[in-house]
DNA sequence: CACTCTCCCTGAAAGC
DNA sequence: TGCTTTCAGGGAGAGT
């Protein structure tokens, strides 16, 4: 599930593979994803040179020697593939960049929860995808003075707050279930009581687990590209999630003497919560 | 405005 | 074994 440092590892892999390239061809095989491809997105994009590829909170975006932004969303199961040119077709590879190397950068997204538009340049912050979103965990401003202030007076949960992308961009489900088991606080606790003492132990903990995912990420990856070409996934070791009915290996907080608690899976908004009930309060 | 729920989609896994 | 059902989730939009 492509959260920030998956994203951010995607964007890695694909300036190392696209930056400084032309695209010699793209083709787009179907009309839409989670929302319709621009009819010319093809014809706007031939013979364009990538110049640069950054990320903005889940979003890809790809800047060219002239015209709108490319801005590119995984969804949940949206991968960026390469392969030599003329390779097979797989199934789900919607979108097809064909580079000046001879390698073609493949946009496979079977759940189709991903999207790819255009936008001008300059009026990204104003785009409706892009408005009212909150400061990005690792490159923006994203204090814990910040994040009790954004909490103050919300009575849902802070695992439903954190999800909110008007609070703090790049966290998805995983990441909120790791970040309140590091800071030791409930997924079921009031937003609103996220005070500032509290949020001086989350804010930390949102960021390092990022960051160290990120890394990991980096590390894993030969040149940013999976044996089977894939780009910017890789294992992870989560502590909590999908680890229903696993000892916590918490063992500080636990102490010897008590054991372990058991990590229990709740269901919070319709989407699973993992969380140690003994050390998250 | 705050908040919850539903929907989109496919494939893996569980259930029968 | 093979079919059917359930589950996974980001974000938009509807509903309360």
């Amino acid at each position: 599930m492509p959260e920030l440092p998956e994203v951010e590892t995607v964007c890695r892999g694909l300036a190392h593979l696209m930056q400084g390239r032309v695209l010699k061809r793209v083709d787009v095989r179907r009309k839409n994803l989670r929302i319709p491809f621009p009819p010319d997105l093809a014809q706007r994009l031939t013979g364009r040179r990538v110049e640069r590829i950054s990320r903005r909170a889940k979003y890809i975006i790809m800047e060219l020697d002239k015209g709108p932004l490319v801005v590119a969303h995984l969804g949940m199961s949206g991968r960026m593939t390469t392969v030599n040119q003329g390779a097979p077709l797989e199934k789900h590879d919607h979108v097809v960049f064909h580079l000046d190397n001879s390698m073609e950068v493949r946009f496979n997204d079977p759940r189709r929860f991903g999207l790819m538009t255009l936008v001008p340049k300059n009026e990204l912050d104003a785009h409706k995808l892009f408005k009212g979103q909150g400061p990005d965990p690792i490159t923006g401003d994203f204090s814990p003075e910040f994040l009790a202030g954004a909490l103050k007076g919300r009575k849902t949960s802070i695992k439903a707050a954190l999800l909110d992308q008007r609070i703090v961009v790049g966290l998805g489900n995983i990441y909120v279930s790791e970040a309140l088991f590091r800071a030791g606080l409930s997924p079921k606790r009031k937003a609103g009581t996220v005070n500032l003492e509290r949020a001086q132990k989350l804010v930390p903990e949102i960021k390092a687990v990022l960051e160290e995912a990120i890394k990991v990420g980096g590390s894993s990856l030969r040149d940013h590209v999976q044996p089977n070409g894939e780009l910017g996934y890789f294992q992870h070791n989560w502590r909590v999630y999908g680890r229903e009915g696993e000892p916590c290996r918490n063992i500080k907080t636990h102490g010897r003497k008590a054991g372990p608690a058991t990590i229990k899976r709740i269901v919070q908004g319709g989407r699973s919560t993992f969380f140690c009930p003994r050390c998250q309060k």
